[in-house]
DNA sequence: TTGTAGGCGTTATCAA
DNA sequence: TTGATAACGCCTACAA
């Protein structure tokens, strides 16, 4: 029952604990017959040191944690490996903490600061207004990445890595536009959403504006507060709303791939076709957009470049080499097979 | 720079630390207003207790741990929320893990045992032939989710929820080849896989056989080894390889739903239809099996009831209710767009 | 090169 | 109802 400890293993061996200790953490100074006897008789029985015991002691862990929320989000799983790898370069060991929905990551980001002695934190994904009080609790640096800090103390505090989610909405919408579609629904996120949904309505609002196009609220459908938003199940509901609902439009435009994917499948139960029938565009660029068919009219974002510039962004930080940065990269408007143009 | 400790909250309220771990605890025998005036300095110093020193002391922490080897596999995230939901109702905390491709999910159990005080664990995905003397080191409940045991002696120290794989698989061949498919190729796991993989391949071989089929290897596509078995792209390059090849073939089985979709777009990608052309089936059950154009043939596997016994075994287990068990859960054969029956 | 001892931040067991 | 105090398992000066 009773698990064995560092004080068996030096018992077993005839040695102090101090001596155990060097040999497991590789110390130098350790003579090397000691350190292999050991090694053997830790082997032998099955000893486990206790990372608890270990985080207490140490100052310094070399960890990173990664926080990410919204566990759902196809787009974040595709990151991870390039994290992983990027910080594993840096010598760093690696840690993925998921946040739920209604939790705070920054609260999170503190308590795991203290038990793991973290070095730096990552936060993909989550709410883009701090309190900057909160903020500021935070002593080890950190990087917001996906999502564009607003507020101007905020930004002084940390980084982040971003795009700027209302250009690229705009940006898709314009396009639609430009194409010669003259209704264009929206599916939207839930109507209170005060982050990314809000920002990337906002370019679809003035993207149409700009094109001499009415907003016309009966193409607007907004995530009930019910089904998980962002989701394929969403974006099937929005999109047979809109047709059972006989609206007219030519063109939809998800504001996620994966609620694309729902849409086009609605589309499809329907009868209709896409993108004879309905042109049909999401926002992100998963994987899964290249591979459905048909295969997805998206904005992408630079998943990677993303990646590796945020952990590049916070080892700037541990190691002081620079200030506080708000990177804000550029999508890319990846024109397929789900859109056609209006002659 | 240094964060306050319980020490410094107790010498803030001037009483002792043990006052202010009954007042962070919510322990019965402490004064109401006493437990106030500690909360409230709290709140104004923004302690948080750090965890590792609570891990270390504590005998019982009431969590669960979910190892989830394969992050990518869709799958298994479809299973979390249902994890926990479950686990939340037996009044438990739930923290998930995840395991890399080479690490060992045994291992990571006994170190997590140690370091958070676990009541038990639920290992999702992973190697199903662990060696028995490793596993007896576990010392507390543990079930495997997905992964059948096989030794005869692993069976007798934990528990596990699965689906017949090789039983399944057959369901799914039998099918094509009751539909009057005679060349039915599969894309498969790496020809050294010994688990799932290996299991599934089984099951086609045997169906083939039951049917009157040759096992053709022309037919059968193992996965290479710098590739990710069971993704899109895998399932993707071995279409492909397929149709390049010319082989002949009118079914195609992918052992997976993920490498399914890859092989469906492949198949267009070469001009061809699905399924006028070639069927194409999947395995697991995703969601996106369903949203997929065309929807995809697959074999279900019933992942909330999975997720739900395996809870329900684990926590038998942690209240001794039972012993240990083995449930073999069916899979259901779903019959969509992605295949036809050839006259 | 090795051993001794103190302490990391908590909780639990006693007394008071 | 509270306060000392001894662990928990490990690391790290410092001493030997």
């Amino acid at each position: 029952m009773e698990s064995v400890t560092i004080k068996d293993v030096a018992r077993l061996c005839g040695v102090a604990v101090s001596t155990v200790s060097r040999a497991i953490n590789n110390h130098p100074d350790i003579n090397k017959e000691t350190r292999e006897m050991i090694m053997k008789v830790i082997e032998e029985h099955n000893y486990i040191p206790n990372n608890s015991a270990r985080n207490l002691k140490r100052t310094d862990s070399k960890t990173i944690a990664l926080l990410m929320k919204g566990i759902s989000n196809p787009f974040f799983h595709e990151m991870v490996e390039t994290f992983e790898q990027a910080i594993k370069q840096m010598r760093h060991s690696f840690i993925i903490q998921r946040v739920e929905e209604n939790e705070d990551e920054i609260l999170l980001a503190l308590e795991l600061e203290k038990e793991k002695k973290l070095r730096g934190v990552i936060i993909l994904g989550g709410f883009n207004e701090h309190g900057e009080e909160q903020l500021l609790q935070i002593k080890i640096p950190y990087v917001f990445c996906t999502t564009g800090i607003v507020g101007e103390l905020g930004r002084q505090v940390c980084s982040s890595v971003s795009i700027d989610d209302l250009q690229e909405s705009y940006k898709l919408t314009d396009y639609l536009c430009k194409a010669g579609h003259k209704k264009i629904a929206i599916l939207a996120a839930r109507k209170d959403d005060i982050s990314i949904g809000r920002q990337r309505l906002r370019g679809y609002r003035r993207a149409l504006a700009d094109n001499g196009l009415i907003y016309d609220e009966e193409l607007v459908v907004f995530a009930p507060q019910d089904i998980v938003p962002f989701s394929m199940e969403n974006g099937y509901n929005g999109a047979k709303k809109l047709l059972d609902e006989k609206k007219e439009f030519t063109a939809l435009y998800a504001i996620s791939d994966n609620m694309a994917f729902g849409a086009c499948r609605a589309i499809v139960d329907a009868g209709k076709r896409v993108p004879e029938d309905y042109s049909v565009a999401g926002f992100d660029g998963i994987d899964m957009g290249a591979y459905y068919c048909p295969s997805l009219t998206t904005i992408r974002q630079p998943r990677d470049e993303m990646a590796l510039e945020a952990v590049k962004l916070l080892f700037d930080l541990i190691y002081k080499r620079s200030g506080h940065e708000h990177k804000v990269f550029e999508g890319k408007l990846i024109l397929r097979e789900s859109t056609r143009e209006l002659s």
